[in-house]
DNA sequence: TGTACATCAGTGAACGCGCGTTCACTGATGTAC
DNA sequence: TGTACATCAGTGAACGCGCGTTCACTGATGTAC
């Protein structure tokens, strides 16, 4: 049952594709291999013919996710408005790979990692260029902050399971970092 | 080979401890039951004396840790020194629960994301009842604004392979907070 | 352009292995007299 | 207090099951003439 070699890159993006969404909906362990193609329309034999391993399909996902950005708002406000949605909190599997992920990347390979912190410092230095600020130094450093606080406002927004206190602590960071931006 | 009732009681508060450390270094999957007994200086099949499930114990031993919270400093400075130190950011077994575990809780059972949230509810009183303010509802704002920042940040820090792109994480959260809070 | 063969993407059964969980057994602790 | 028995915490082998990975095979694609 060969296929064409269109076929093959078109089902390599199409595997990459559904791995991003599982992991990020699931997480890296739970979500498997035969998943993951059967996801993408194939059988799980067929796998070793994309990837080396689990491992090497996990790293190839999330560069993949972290380079196809999307469309980033141009504006800071109009970023943080949407990161921090009740929207984006209740779709894990299109949203942002930190606040999903994060904390399982700790433990991950050399080379997952290091794709992570590739995408962490593009979105840094994004962020630095929209922040408002009097120099570079300090643009940067609001920038650090600004993602820290929305990373893990949304991180913990999702964690817990009371809905109230959910809304709250994402209009609160928003609110919160809204001012300081405006000072 | 049964043991006093003494005894019972303190190896069910020694394997909670070797569980709280194992699931903060490792993610709650990674971490066997088998390692856990052993980690408590017992069998495997002694377990299901104690609890019903793995996940009984999750929730139990989140609850424990998050119960037992140690020596936090009662002003606010020192605790964002410690908690944004580079110490903290490396000693994961007995660090910060939400920062080990908070991407992974949020597809975890109901009650251990009630377990998380109890004790997320907790920090945020305290920190709320430490932090500078003209009242309650604003002191409550800062508060989640704060603890959002510095989970993010602890976070972030972990994650990168960077070692000094996580240096300057923790510092200039830090750094940005402490000038807020002084404003 | 059409035909004959070589290539190789995809299939699905099978493999080890590790894990959560169960269970018959052991022997020290607790209890009744 | 001492003895005889019942209880039950802990042991370690065994069980299913699911997962990552391998492999012989299939048949459509690509190539050589």
């Amino acid at each position: 049952m060969r296929v064409s070699r269109d076929q093959v890159l078109e089902n390599k993006r199409t595997i990459l594709a559904a791995a991003g969404r599982l992991f990020r909906e699931r997480g890296f362990e739970s979500v498997t291999v035969a998943e993951i193609m059967k996801s993408a329309g194939l059988t799980h034999g067929g796998f070793y013919g994309y990837f080396n391993s689990k491992d090497d399909l996990i790293v190839q996902a999330l560069a993949d996710v972290l380079e196809s950005t999307g469309d980033l708002p141009p504006e800071l406000m109009a970023l943080a408005d949407r990161y921090l949605s009740t929207a984006h909190r209740d779709s894990f599997a299109i949203g942002c790979l930190f606040a999903a992920l994060s904390s399982e990347t700790i433990r991950q390979s050399g080379a997952v990692r290091a794709a992570m912190t590739a995408g962490l410092k593009q979105r840094i230095v994004y962020l630095s260029e929209i922040t408002p600020g009097p120099d570079e130094r300090r643009r940067r450093r609001a920038a650090i902050g600004t993602w820290a606080a929305m990373v893990g406002g949304l991180i913990l927004a999702r964690m817990t399971n009371d809905s109230e206190l959910s809304d709250e602590i994402l209009s609160r960071v928003l609110m919160l970092w809204t001012r300081s931006v405006a000072l």
